[in-house]
DNA sequence: ACCTGAACACCGTTCAAGT
DNA sequence: ACCTGAACACCGTTCAAGT
């Protein structure tokens, strides 16, 4: 049983209290339950029960955390794929959902995590295969797979990131917007104006989960297109 | 003519030294010249010849800093409009890509301005007009031009981080990419190893302007079969 | 090897005081 | 009203010293 007091110099083998991982799971924990501002190697070092300089044997600085904590997140994402039991479209949305639900599940980290390209050109290698799989199954060349797995990833990074910001703010973001459109002088952005003011106020009432359909709507009509054309 | 020498007290009537317009201008200028971590109240105010806390009497706080240069960014963003001299898809891609030209002027700058909620919606008010006028050529209905603004939106969003994240960092995206893929147990990810061999190392040498058109006519074909569909 | 304590060079921000 | 100086409560990180 090891001792809660504070000792100082090296564990004995076997004892060591600190480790790269449990670092970042500690690190992790901070973010998602006070936001990234709260974390300081000083305050992770006391969540630890550590001294602050203790970290810096485990991992080079605070930078090599945050990145850490990215790769952290995409570890944790697995894409199912039903594969051929479904139409080709089917399995890429399916994918598709399970990638946004994966980024969501740490909405503090959102913003590092879709910024850190190390990590995000990780997951392509490791996890981004039910994408190549679904998209190779309808019929598009090799480059036109590339572009639209690119294309379709970067509409969930914004989507992700639109997501995540709102989530992290108080204010009511549509009936906000639905006012302020009607505020315009009305030669300004008479479209707009008008389709805004068709929607009306409950039209207008963003849902993430349909936005996001629709989304991936658009996209597998365009890739089928696509493949169609060529 | 102003004295350079350092005062102290109120400035006469004409001659204030600072204004929250002044402020956000030198601070934008910090972060487009050495990135956003160099961006402290203490050398902002350094440039600007003042003591750090005058800074406080224009912004409440530095958040209000970073929130304002978000507002500049978008506020500097003119979409073009063809109108009806062009189909509607070209009129719709032209807006586009003066979109992502637009916010990739400030690369330091687009996390912070992609994560700014308010920023962003701002933008959607006053700028999208071309946006909203070409999907309404394109016959959708409202509901459906909203969804399709917003995918858009969203698919500029996720590529200018991507581009933005890469430009930041030094190494080579792509050869990496493809040694790691090549690198893979051939079980792991056979479609995609499959994909990326056949596009070999020159295919693969991702050049961010024609992925970015590859993802307009994507989303323009899917937004086409949307409109034939309703 | 791993952990610590003290120290350095910074931060953002409050507050009372100047003009 | 606007700017300042000193001070407070923090940061990340280096370095030398402990075991």
């Amino acid at each position: 049983m090891v001792s809660d007091g504070k000792r100082s110099g090296r564990p004995r083998a076997g004892e060591e209290r600190l480790s790269r991982e449990a670092i970042l799971i500690a690190a992790l924990r901070i973010v998602d339950d006070e936001g990234i501002d709260a974390l300081t190697m000083r305050r992770l070092a006391a969540t630890l029960k550590v001294n602050p300089m203790s970290l810096y044997h485990h991992l080079p600085n605070k930078a090599a955390v945050l990145a850490g904590l990215a790769e952290l997140v995409f570890a944790g994402l697995e894409l199912p794929d039903p594969g051929d039991t479904v139409p080709w479209d089917d399995q890429l949305k399916t994918a598709a959902r399970a990638y946004r639900v994966g980024l969501r599940r740490h909405p503090n980290l959102a913003l590092q995590v879709l910024a850190d390209t190390s990590a995000v050109s990780n997951v392509v290698v490791v996890t981004m295969e039910p994408f190549y799989r679904a998209l190779d199954r309808a019929g598009l060349t090799p480059r036109k797979i590339f572009e639209a797995a690119n294309t379709l990833i970067d509409f969930i990074h914004g989507f992700t990131l639109g997501e995540a910001s709102v989530r992290a703010e108080t204010f009511e973001l549509a009936p906000d917007l639905l006012a302020r459109v009607q505020a315009l002088p009305s030669e300004k952005a008479p479209t707009l104006r008008r389709i805004v003011g068709e929607l009306g106020a409950t039209g207008l009432a963003y849902d993430f989960d349909s936005g996001f359909e629709a989304g991936l709507s658009t996209l597998t009509a365009g890739i089928a297109a696509t493949a169609r054309a060529r």
